[in-house]
DNA sequence: GTCTATACCGAGATAGAC
DNA sequence: GTCTATCTCGGTATAGAC
């Protein structure tokens, strides 16, 4: 892992009692050095390889910890899976988030109206780099659509759909209330914009497995965004 | 497997030899009645549990037929997977193309000139109910995601994919030439109609994960083309 | 007390032998 | 069609080290 959403992912979760020594408050298993580690090598491990086909004698090698370590923290394979994957995906929300208020936030939209079009390739540029193709990302909604039958609690918490969808819905209208685009449902738009953006990379990619260049991502989006504006243009 | 599409799946695939007896002419893994047996019951399975969650004792025990049978015929259960996958998906394919000529080929267009929203509406609410959501192919695309980076032959073949995608830019194309739609480069509106209806639906039951009623599938379909007509639409 | 190292267990896997 | 060889897995146990 090299990317800054794995190292992001490694710390411990927010809520978490501490980030000091294993021992000072509750014992958390991510927690402390060797926490990181495990998680990290479990984390890399699943992407590259899935759930079934790694081993947990693997991530303690990878982590340089014994065998032992990790099931005295996790308890067993499925839980450590599940964690590292709500840490991870938490992270890559974070970042999200961060994007979207710097776009779409009331504090940038008071600054003034610039192209609606423009503002919003800006937008899921930024998000397509930063979030869409990062390193892991395809592969960790790759993981979470193999492993949803299976692991009913990937989707039942916060890692099911719809979790850009509210951030970029609000956006959205408030686009809508200064007049620069027609909406009538915000929600309905919003899922739009992400079809004819996101979940088209994804799905011209199949998640990251077909490689892409960066000027057919740059058309893709450039043209996405371009069909949305034209369906959600003021009269 | 009940559904119209598995018992498809189950026939040999266009270009083998015969149907005939295991041993009249080029001895075919798919052939017979215990090939069909085998092609289904490794189906159900793979599409059911995956590829490492299903072993070869579990396929020879639901087709009723013994282990080396299945071993004489495919070798290896990377073969068995691979043939499988690509029977059903090419039986899938031919249902897509029968519904897509159906709506949108030249015999149909010729007859005259609906209201364009409502035909397109049409075609992908068929789609959706004879291909998209039917039982199998959800699990079929999660599956092809899910294995697609341990199975290169996956992606490299016929599965990869833009296969929808050629079919639905030749109706545009006809539909625009007709004066239907304002529609500059076919390609790209056939991303963009595919991106706002079937994409949509799989994105948000996370493909068929996530259950979804009839009424909001319609709703999601009545919408998406909505968006892709009004971005389309004649001056 | 938490860690490492290693040996171990039972189950289940593929693949091939008979 | 059964039987077996060989392997790997998740998880535990047992030993000692810092």
């Amino acid at each position: 892992m090299t990317d800054a959403l794995a190292e992001r992912a490694a710390r411990p979760w927010p809520g978490d009692a501490a980030t000091g020594s294993p021992g000072a408050g509750r014992a958390v298993a991510g927690a402390g050095p060797k926490g990181r580690a495990i998680a990290a090598a479990a984390l890399r491990l699943f992407l590259r390889d899935g759930y079934e086909r790694t081993s947990v004698d693997a991530i303690a090698a990878e982590a340089g910890v014994s065998k032992r370590t990790i099931y005295s923290r996790y308890g067993d394979k499925e839980n450590l899976f599940l964690s590292v994957l709500r840490e991870y995906y938490l992270a890559m929300m974070a970042t999200f988030a961060e994007i979207a208020e710097a776009h779409l936030g009331e504090a940038r939209l008071a600054e003034g109206a610039g192209d609606v079009q423009q503002d919003l390739a800006a937008f899921v540029r930024e998000v397509t780099a930063r979030v869409t193709t990062a390193p892991g990302r395809t592969a960790l909604v790759r993981l979470i659509l193999a492993e949803a039958p299976f692991f009913p609690a990937l989707v039942r918490q916060e890692m099911g759909p719809q979790t850009m969808h509210g951030t970029i819905e609000r956006g959205l209208a408030r686009l809508a209330a200064a007049g620069r685009l027609d909406i009538s449902d915000p929600g309905e738009a919003a899922e739009h914009l992400l079809a004819l953006t996101t979940n088209q990379i994804n799905a011209r990619t199949l998640f990251g497995i077909v490689p892409m260049s960066d000027a057919g991502l740059d058309r893709l989006i450039t043209g996405g965004v371009a069909a949305f504006v034209r369906a959600y243009r003021p009269a």
